[in-house]
DNA sequence: AACTTTGGCAGGCAGT
DNA sequence: ACTGCCTGCCAA
């Protein structure tokens, strides 16, 4: 199957033929819901079955499933203050959209779709909030595929007759294709077809294709990929191309489309040149990612069309689930909506304080393979295997205060059950539905990483190997995830909360462990063991120990019905610089058993190197001080020489733009960002980078979530600080001492501090001239355009 | 229009 | 110089 919809009463699904043609097929959509035959009665199912708004009532194992005859009363008699709550019956899946509930019933098999790359060129004159709206004309379109055939289409001249052949035109194209990709697409491309087609009076059916953003997918598969802070400066098409291809800047300006168009000739076919460029800028980004492919098992995995709300794992954990689920007798509650009194925050992993900071030399670490996952498995964690009722100890509130002193009562875990370490209780008399998809996802994933191994690097078939097992594994770690979100029906705090504290005891015990041996207990977060003072043939004895011994013993005090953990020696750092939790970089000295080469590059963690919003100086200085940290032997003197060089070179010399600009991205509509009453009865101002976008907002910019804002200080010695935006940058407009005593020298005066403790480093902090009155900005002492390159000694 | 989680650090504003 | 709060972004 490639494709299915909800129409009229009707699962319309489009499936291949066996010429690999595409043929449609329709099926009567079902209104369902079940109810626990445990929860009615014979009066009660008499009068369901008489009931004209139920068209059959048929049992299914322990449950009746109720077929409604229209969609509406369904839902008008599951939902809350509906027929079935009053009545106190609680009713299961009633909210399940038809087309997830055919899925559910019937041996689907998701196919790969035709892929077609998108990109279109609008009107420039209007401002982008009109033109999604539908209000500009559609100049061009361009299509690619796969196999990087292109095709585009120009409009001829600027009347809505030519716009409706050059839009006839590009859906007679599509109809090669099942699947419509585009960067951004949900934002803008989409949305913009969908409202000129209905304006010009063009009716097409848009649930044909399936239409999937690639930005979104790109951005989620890239999270844990990118490694500096350089490469989160921007998602637009061309930077993303520029880091993943190395390809240069497009050289039309997309805001000057229009004058393109308009001038006609070599002009206008140069837009469409643009366009078709750009379109094939996916298709190579994928061809080095991926992503689209793995999204795509994972889709195949979970039942799933491949189209952007597939990329939610909410939506795919539910299609995987639920299948699973149904074949085992076990539905899961209606959820409609929720209630924001509903949702509980619950604890999470356990982070510990580093033992110490500063340079520490041969630090092993190791880390639980798929931890949730294995948890999960090893507790027997699911919705219907948990046990509210039973409790292990009694509870604070119900003993009267007089007796309060004394320790509250323990109950053994009884027969038949395990314990998390929340004291969440589960039955173990048969496997829940969860741990066996965990089981069964974890199962897959090895089998694929297998055939993977047995493949040469690179081939097809060893990349279709890696992507299976990657989808796999993403599946596999989201279901904790999924547990934890208030918009999933699997929504359940305490079982989330069983997953998370039990990896807290597991990771401590491990810590612990080591530390009777002696070990040095360096560090741990959620799932990882750093250990110092111990060699490696001892560390990998006490891996080994940790699995046969440790995790064994553990698991039986807990009653689990089975051992699904397991501890890997992952890794050695030659030398590490710690600096606090989750900030740390390293050297390494192997990785699973490979030792590290001359080229290897550093581990860094959550240093300002690795994050957006930091000025490139500061992630420049910070990499070239940790990176002599890790591989020099200087003295303190030299990193003090270093700092008074950069000191310099912030305060003195010619910066150009992308050296002062920061860039930080507005998370929510701009009218949503807090302002408190002040004293003063005035309202305080917000974030710099969110003043700046609102001001841009009134000049008739349109900002919206998600965009990044590009800012310059210009004067941060008043209050709030003053700042431009970067397109009003001259050279010299910006303030220099706030940029080495705030954003540049802190983070690498933190990561010094660390190696050689002291108050020296502040030393080198101050630099603002004491205030006389409107100070002007200081005179360069050397032009480096003049002078051309590196200056001083100690710059890379 | 939809939405995987918690833990953690750092900077700016406003107040003491 | 300190605190609380808001915000952004990263680790896991």
């Amino acid at each position: 199957m490639v494709n299915a919809a909800w129409v009229n009463d009707d699962i319309v699904v489009l499936h291949r033929t066996g010429e690999g043609g595409l043929a449609a097929k329709k099926f009567p959509a079902q209104y369902t819901c079940y109810l626990r035959a445990s929860d009615v009665s014979n009066e009660d199912l008499r009068k369901l079955r008489d009931w004209k708004h139920i068209k059959a009532l048929k049992r299914e194992g322990s449950w009746w499933r109720l077929t409604w005859a229209n969609w509406k009363v369904l839902r008008k008699a599951c939902e809350k203050g509906g027929l079935f709550d009053r009545a106190d019956i609680p009713t299961f899946e009633a909210d399940l959209h038809p087309v997830r509930r055919f899925f559910t019933d019937n041996p689907i098999v998701i196919a790969r779709p035709k892929r077609a790359y998108i990109d279109l060129e609008t009107d420039s004159r209007k401002p982008i909030a009109q033109t999604i709206d539908g209000r500009s004309r559609i100049l061009c379109w361009s299509i690619v595929n796969e196999h990087g055939e292109k095709i585009a289409g120009v409009l001829e001249e600027d009347t809505d007759e030519a716009e409706r052949e050059l839009l006839e035109d590009f859906w007679y194209e599509l109809k090669s294709y099942e699947q419509v990709i585009a960067w951004g697409g949900d934002d803008f491309d989409f949305e913009v077809l969908k409202r000129r087609c209905w304006r010009l009076g063009m009716e097409v059916n848009l649930k044909r294709w399936l239409w999937l953003d690639h930005l979104t997918l790109f951005r989620r598969m890239n999270m844990s990929a990118s490694e500096s802070g350089d490469e989160k400066q921007s998602m637009a098409l061309d930077s993303v191309s520029h880091a993943i291809l190395g390809v240069g800047k497009a050289p039309v300006d997309a805001a000057l489309s229009w004058e393109y168009w308009a001038a006609g000739g070599a002009k206008r076919e140069e837009l469409v040149r643009y366009c078709v460029r750009d379109t094939n800028l996916m298709r190579l980004i994928e061809e080095k990612t991926g992503f689209i492919d793995l999204h795509q098992k994972v889709c195949e995995v979970c039942t799933t069309l491949p189209d952007s709300r597939g990329v939610n794992p909410t939506n795919f954990v539910e299609g995987y689930l639920l299948k699973l689920a149904r074949e085992r007798d076990v539905h899961f509650k209606s959820k409609f909506s929720f209630d924001r009194n509903d949702i509980d925050q619950f604890e999470g992993a356990y982070v510990m304080e580093p033992a110490r900071t500063g340079l520490i030399e041969n630090v092993h670490v190791c880390d639980f393979a798929s931890l949730y996952p294995s948890i999960i498995i090893t507790w027997n964690i699911s919705p219907e295997t948990y046990r509210p009722d039973i409790k292990l100890r009694e509870s604070a509130g119900s003993r009267p205060s007089y007796l309060s002193h004394l320790p509250l009562k323990e109950y053994p875990i009884p027969e038949g059950h395990c314990a998390a370490l929340n004291d969440a209780v589960f039955t173990t008399e048969f496997t829940g539905v969860l741990p066996e998809a965990l089981i069964r996802l974890l199962e897959l994933r090895s089998v694929w990483k297998e055939k993977k191994n047995a493949e040469a690097p690179g081939t097809d078939k060893w990349k279709e190997a890696d992507r299976r097992s990657s989808g796999y594994k993403i599946v596999a770690n989201s279901c904790y995830g999924v547990m934890g979100s208030p918009f999933s029906r699997f929504y359940e705090p305490a079982i989330a909360e069983a997953v998370t504290v039990s990896g807290q005891w597991l990771l401590k015990k491990t810590i612990a462990a080591a530390e009777d041996r002696g070990y040095e207990g360096l560090y741990g977060d959620t799932d990882s063991c750093f250990i110092a003072n111990v060699s490696r043939e001892a560390f990998s004895a006490f891996v080994d120990w940790c699995n046969k011994e440790l995790y064994p013993n553990l698991l039986n005090e807990r009653r689990c019905m089975r051992n699904a953990i397991k501890l890997s020696y992952e890794k050695q750092f030659r030398r590490m610089i710690m600096v606090g939790k989750k900030r740390y970089a390293a050297s390494f000295a192997h990785y699973e058993g490979k030792d590290a080469t001359a080229d290897s590059k550093p581990e860094i963690k959550g240093l300002e190197y690795k994050r957006g919003d930091t000025l490139r100086l500061a992630r420049q200085f910070q990499h070239q001080v940790v990176s002599k940290l890790l591989y020099e032997d200087l003295d303190q003197e030299q990193y003090t020489a270093l700092v008074g060089q950069w000191r310099q070179r912030i305060l003195e010399h010619e910066l150009e733009l992308e050296d002062v600009v920061m860039s930080k991205r507005i998370s929510k509509p701009l009218d949503e960002y807090k302002q408190r009453l002040k004293k003063d009865n005035t309202l305080s101002s917000r974030p710099a980078h969110v003043e700046l976008a609102i001001e841009l907002n009134k000049k008739g910019a349109d900002i919206r979530p998600g965009q990044r804002i590009r800012y310059i200080v210009a004067d941060a010695s008043v209050s709030p600080m003053k700042v431009i935006s970067d397109k009003d940058f001259d050279g010299n407009n910006f303030d220099r001492f706030y940029m080495w005593e705030n954003l540049v020298y802190p983070p690498t005066q933190r990561v010094l501090e660390a190696v050689y403790p002291g108050k020296h480093w502040n030393s080198l902090l101050k630099a603002r001239p004491r205030k006389t009155r409107a100070r002007a900005p200081a005179k360069p002492k050397v032009d480096l355009r003049k002078n051309g390159s590196v200056l001083l000694p100690g710059f890379e």
